[in-house]
RNA sequence: GGAGGUGUCGCCUAGCCCGGUUUAUGGCGCCCGCCUGCUAAGCGGGUUGAGGGUUGUGCCCUCUCGCGGGUUCAAAUCCCGCCACCUCCGCCA
């Protein structure tokens, strides 16, 4: 949610946001209204219940006659209450409305624009080049094949198109990756969560997914109930009608938990191997800090997924997303895409936002701040997230970036340690 | 799933039977000040959060006792539903 009082105070501010995102103006006037209306609405409320209240003190005192006309004149009143008190609540409801419809105004820094907007920030390892070797690359399905890794056949016929089974050193793979994730985070300091994953509707829509990203989530039927599609959901609810100590913050967590997601409208998009699935396993970093602290803890989570990339050996680009493609909670956006290459192009690895105030505003989300003054203050705080490792992908630009000639791939030497000292990882018979 | 119990301002706690100076009591913690020849002890004051009005910047008002309804002129208090936690039983990995 953004800052109502911003929205009253500067809705030209709002109205350049929506452009920037290539959405319109117009809910930026409707949330105007209704905050109008709804101001309107408590004053009258108001006006009443505080009468109401003051004769309720002078009947508790008379007796008599005098009782009997007070309480004649209070009974009518009672009624004018009721129905203030219900067009209250309803003008609350249509403002909450309208300012949930609203995004969170892109950084300045964003580039304006939609999905191929983005700005390249860096550039990093080179794409191996494989004529140069003298060798065609196999792409991650048939390396996973030969390897007995993944299994998406039997996952179709199990789960339906978009499941796999990680399966032999597939599975190896998946665990090293994971126990490798949590020692880096753990060992910069995050606290370690196994996170829920099947959330109630105000988790859901406090992180800003049952806006217009609603047709990706998977609803229990019969349930007032998601499946999240990213451990982000948990965490940032994890805290919610919480007022923290402002001395414990940055506070940073790291879960790893299993993502599910309809892909709704990329039909066809990614159909081959496991780009792009309903479900995958993901090490998610999250970090409550200051909202003077947000865009430095940014970096810094940018700092620990390159760390992670660096580390794996992979060749990736950093680019700046720009603000129509950024998610209705993110201020900004920096998605960190690796070279596949059977498919000659960069793709999302992992992705780092920061959602300043947006979602610690509608979790009731604060932090409690001493003052140089005397009392502390109360003040909204920001959340940010950002991916370690999510494994289809991550596998898939192993696979096809460490692969060798004869089908096996080379393992990374920080991996190794996790993968019971195994350097590559060899082709299997009668998978 | 069944039975019983509990849910009060950061934490603990009084109030609930019997509705009305309750502006929700007290303690801890925290903040400010006083006192004090050291970071102790003591004393005084402040301290839930949200929203609206006013711009007199300090004050006024409303909401907030797990959540939602209801009864009533009036609800922390009475009634109904829901949720969470605890104890016991059942079932289960």
């Amino acid at each position: 949610m953004i800052d109502p009082r911003l929205l009253r105070e500067e809705p030209d501010l709002i109205r350049a946001a929506q452009e920037k995102r290539g959405l319109s103006g117009s809910v930026v006037d409707r949330a105007l209204e209704a905050d109008a209306a709804r101001r309107a609405a408590i004053a009258d409320f108001e006006h009443l219940r505080a009468e109401q209240k003051q004769l309720g003190k002078l009947i508790a005192k008379a007796t008599g006659e005098e009782k009997v006309d007070l309480l004649a004149r209070t009974k009518r009143l009672a009624a004018d209450v009721k129905t203030a008190e219900a067009t209250q609540s309803e003008a609350e409801q249509d403002w909450r409305d309208a300012l949930y419809a609203i995004p969170n105004p892109a950084a300045d820094e964003s580039p304006a624009g939609g999905e191929d907007d983005y700005v390249v920030l860096s550039e990093h390892g080179t794409p191996r080049d494989f004529e140069a070797e003298g060798f065609e690359p196999r792409d991650h399905v048939e390396l996973g094949r030969i390897l007995g890794a993944i299994d998406v056949e039997r996952g179709a016929k199990v789960s339906g198109s978009r499941f796999y089974y990680l399966t032999g050193a597939g599975a190896d793979l998946e665990l090293a990756l994971v126990n490798m994730a949590m020692d880096q985070a753990r060992s910069a300091g995050f606290i370690t969560m196994i996170p829920p994953t099947l959330v109630k509707p105000r988790a859901m829509e406090g992180t800003g997914f049952l806006g217009q990203a609603a047709d990706d989530v998977y609803r229990i039927e019969g349930q007032d109930t998601y499946l999240v599609g990213t451990s982000e959901v948990p965490l940032a609810a994890y805290h919610s009608d919480e007022i923290l100590d402002g001395d414990t913050l940055p506070r940073r967590y790291v879960a790893f938990s299993p993502c599910y997601r309809k892909e709704a409208g990329s039909h066809g998009k990614d159909t081959r191997g496991i780009i792009r699935v309903h479900w995958f396993d993901k090490v998610e970093m999250f970090s409550y800090t200051t909202l003077e602290e947000a865009s430095a803890e940014h970096e810094r989570l940018l700092g620990w997924e390159r760390e992670w990339l660096d580390k794996l050996e992979l060749a990736y680009r950093v680019i700046d997303v720009a603000a129509g493609d950024l998610g209705l909670s993110a201020k900004r956006k920096f998605d960190c895409e690796a070279w596949v290459p059977t498919q000659g192009r960069y793709r999302e690895l992992t992705s780092t936002s920061n959602c300043t105030d947006f979602q610690t505003r509608r979790l009731d989300i604060r932090g409690r701040f001493a003052t140089e003054g005397g009392q502390p203050e109360v003040k909204p705080i920001a959340t940010l997230n950002g991916t370690l490792v999510a494994i289809p992908r991550t596998i898939v630009a192993i696979l096809e970036t460490h692969q060798q000639a004869d089908g096996s791939v080379r393992i990374p030497e920080a991996l190794r340690p996790y993968l019971q000292g195994r350097e590559v990882l060899e082709p299997v018979s009668g998978a």
